[in-house]
DNA sequence: TTTACTGCAAACCGTTTGCAGTTCC
DNA sequence: GGAACTGCAAACGGTTTGCAGTAAA
């Protein structure tokens, strides 16, 4: 298993102050997929006066370092996924937009050449929608 | 051929005034992906006078109605795709963000049932990343 | 005539930034 | 000691909203 993000983050010499390594700590072990705001709650628990500012700078700098990844696929704010390690993707509930990683069973299929434009390909970004249990249930019951 | 933009929105009886006419104009046989902000520079070459609010107002109905697609697979402003009629994928460059339709060649594999949590998927959406022609290029030679 | 759209401006939300002060190494 | 980080508050960009006026049907 891959050490988790604090010690990734030592080992790479990150100047660790406490307020970067409580918004760390927030995301060790843990699949969830907040949102700046929510990590800010999460991380003021554990350090009140950590500011707004901050959380959106690390957050920036773990993004860049790629010790995160941001996501975009529900409008709103966006998420940060500490899921870096495993390519994933995402199942999305249109009605709750409740967020669940789902592993990448096999490769995508590429983009047929003729249709390709002359680009070069470096990555797919996989989102299925739909909806989670609990919606599905709810509606099938309001109807 | 599906009807054009224009002649489905008559056919349901939308209101039509000269600045919804203006903004829905700006689509019709055109594969392009503005943004609200492009939307309005082109309206207003027809129609000096619109506001962005109306822009912004009518890309929302346009996009409720089913006839426009928002995309978000890039940060800054949303864009706006009008090619609702034949599924697609995107393809985006990283560095200039340019954004092309490509065909969906075939079914997307679905997920796996153990790994759907519940959840009843109703769509797919693939994003593929990567470099354009010229920024390839460009990348290439300042190398 | 009535209903619904438009324009304006102000408010909004999520995010970034400048700067003075503080902390880590 | 010095570079790098933090907090505050103000600014930002994109988008939405309330409301008085106007235009489509």
């Amino acid at each position: 298993m891959a050490p988790d993000l604090l010690s990734r983050l030592r080992a790479r010499n990150w100047r660790l102050s406490s307020q970067r390594r409580v918004v760390a700590e927030v995301f060790v072990g843990d699949h969830v997929h907040l949102t700046a705001e929510g990590v800010h709650q999460r991380a003021r628990k554990s350090l009140p006066e950590i500011s707004r500012a901050t959380v959106y700078n690390t957050l920036n700098e773990l993004v860049a370092m790629g010790e995160l990844l941001e996501l975009d696929v529900i409008d709103g704010p966006k998420r940060y996924d500490p899921n870096v390690g495993d390519e994933h993707d995402h199942l999305v509930c249109d009605s709750c937009h409740a967020i669940r990683d789902v592993p990448r069973s096999r490769k995508p299929s590429m983009i047929p050449e003729g249709t390709r434009a002359g680009y070069v390909v470096t990555g797919v970004e996989i989102t299925y929608r739909g909806l989670c249990p609990e919606c599905a249930e709810r509606r099938s019951r309001n109807r």
